[in-house]
DNA sequence: CGCCGGGTCGCAAACGTTTCCACGAACCGT
DNA sequence: ACGGTTCGTGGAAACGTTTGCGACCCGGCG
């Protein structure tokens, strides 16, 4: 910057001024300064201006897993209205794990990101929000929540689930089995509910022996399909709470040489891209990724603008993908 | 600092020194500003540090498109080990455009990264490489590129293709469809040498009407398979240049009611998870993305250190993926 | 003619580090 | 006892900005 003033004969401060339109400036010098910052090929140095202005337009990403298709859409989305806003983001990836989300956080915030998403782990999920609270770092979290005190958008877990084993019910499967997600995410727990919900509401029994646990993730959850396959009375229809053990529970039907819908019904929560080209096509949930990701960023500025706002609690609706997996046939009735 | 130097009773650079273990400092008076660190909650600023060190440990990531599955394993791999060498990356995606491509680079040359790893764009990328090169920024450019002066990690593109390809002509087709990626990537152009290659080798003669631009992604590539279907004498056999586009293939098959592979044969570049998941399983061949992410940031280090080195130019072997999609039966041989 | 106000601008102090330089004390050998 | 070396430490400049404060010049008004 330096070199650009004595390019234009000016003093730092115009420089500094013209660039930031802080103070009126005539047009004569500010042509002479624009002139002499394309010439000297300057570009500021957002450090220094981060530096002095306590703040780095920059927002941190913290989530579980970027491999999975339902967090890579909501980095997409929110990368990209970061962007519009003037934001940066910064990713970092804790793998699901407790030890590596704290490190993670630690780099964030000595980066001195100026708002958190976070996706809190199952173990260290509270810590993390409230190293983010102390710190004084606005902070919403997504997919899951460690803390009803603070901004959420999640999507209505127990509501799909719920939907999704009503069909299943109301299909006549008298067994229902279900893949579990990880143990101690909020998102597990309210699908394990929504599961239950259905059960209940078709007089069906909740038989302990008909879920195991699937992580989340692909190979756990292939393991899970075939103990539950293995069980003396199996279901005859499978719940799979979220993509990537629905790969898993494919891959031991494969195994196993059970053609779905015919030895099996399945339904899955989260749609993806694949989804309606498998033979049969998945019939799913899908969550609104997209959406979750562009309201994650909303509120997030709205705090930072507004620390002492209540803490606001979003749950958006999901949407049923009606396709037959669960047995039904291409043209069937939507499921109510 | 100021605080902990107070509360510790010595001097700033002393405690600079302790944390950084930059001088030798005396066991008592380090546990004492350990002490007084901890006691005040002190978090170091990256951005002063960085702003005087003139470095700031951050890895600049511009890829075309995150939701591409390719993308998001490279990503995954380059966070991977940056974190583990003491990195932080942030992430650009400029939407295979140009005109996103230069405002996420000058995002990333404001925040004065210490590199960059770029997916240049089609029309962009030259201009792209010739920016970073210009502002002194290391350069290593991945999956395409658009400058052979400077470092690049690809994968064996025409060799891939020409393996595929090969495979459909060895199993008797005579009329080889093939889907082909956005103009102007060298990938896309390699994919195509490849194709042309294999045909050479089979005696069998290149017509263009058997090539559709499909731009590497889902829509357009429906479309092309329509129309390549469409024409007099359509292809028995077809070859997605990428992962997106086998999607799109896939739907349009699907649409027309076309069996896989009893109506046309597929055989597509790119592996991802579900792809031995589809009836039937799909035969691709398989980039070795993490690994191409992990070399990236090491070859990337390497030019940080020693910027005079010649370029690196990398170009990994594909794996091919045998399966069934092409029309050979589970058990059949490995192709040559 | 003096004063005042507005329009232009520059100076210099911060922001929180790192790092060079130098200073005092203690210790060594002669 | 004294110069020299080592050890432990502090002071202060610098990194590239932003921004409060005030200086200067000019015209117009009383």
């Amino acid at each position: 910057m330096r070199d650009v003033s004595l390019l234009a004969g000016v003093s730092i401060s115009t420089v500094s001024h013209v660039l930031n339109e802080t103070r009126p400036v005539p047009e004569a010098t500010r042509t002479r300064v624009l002139a002499a910052i394309s010439a000297s090929g300057y570009m500021p140095n957002t450090l220094a201006r981060s530096l002095k202005r306590a703040e780095t337009r920059t927002l941190g990403l913290a989530i579980g897993d970027i491999a999975n298709p339902y967090f890579t859409e909501v980095v997409d989305a929110v990368e990209e209205v970061a962007r519009a806003r003037g934001y940066t983001v910064i990713l970092t990836d804790n793998g699901e794990s407790a030890e590596r989300e704290m490190p993670g956080l630690r780099v964030l915030v000595g980066r001195r990101v100026d708002g958190l998403i976070l996706a809190p782990s199952a173990e260290g999920g509270a810590e993390a929000v409230n190293y983010a609270l102390h710190h004084k770092i606005p902070l919403v979290q997504i997919d899951r929540t460690a803390s009803e005190g603070c901004d959420y958008v999640v999507a209505a877990n127990a509501e799909g689930a719920r939907r999704l084993v009503a069909h299943l019910a109301a299909l006549g499967h008298r067994r229902i089995g279900m893949l579990t997600g990880l143990p101690g995410l909020s998102s597990t727990h309210e699908r394990i509910a929504g599961y239950r919900t259905a059960l209940d509401e078709a007089g069906l029994p909740f038989d302990p022996a008909l879920t195991a646990e699937g992580q989340f993730s692909p190979e756990p959850a292939r393991r899970a399909t075939h103990a539950l396959l293995a069980i003396a009375d199996p279901p005859s229809a499978l719940f799979a709470s979220n993509n990537l053990m629905t790969l898993g529970a494919m891959r031991a039907f494969s195994e196993r040489g059970l053609a779905v819908p015919g030895d099996i019904a399945l339904a899955a929560f989260d749609d993806f891209a694949w989804a309606d080209l498998f033979q049969p096509r998945l019939t799913t949930v899908a969550q609104p990724c997209r959406r979750i990701g562009e309201l994650a960023v909303t509120l997030l500025l709205e705090r930072m603008a507004a620390p002492e706002l209540p803490p606001r609690r979003l749950r958006l609706p999901v949407e049923l993908r009606h396709r037959e997996s669960c047995g039904c046939t291409p043209g069937a009735a939507a499921i109510p």
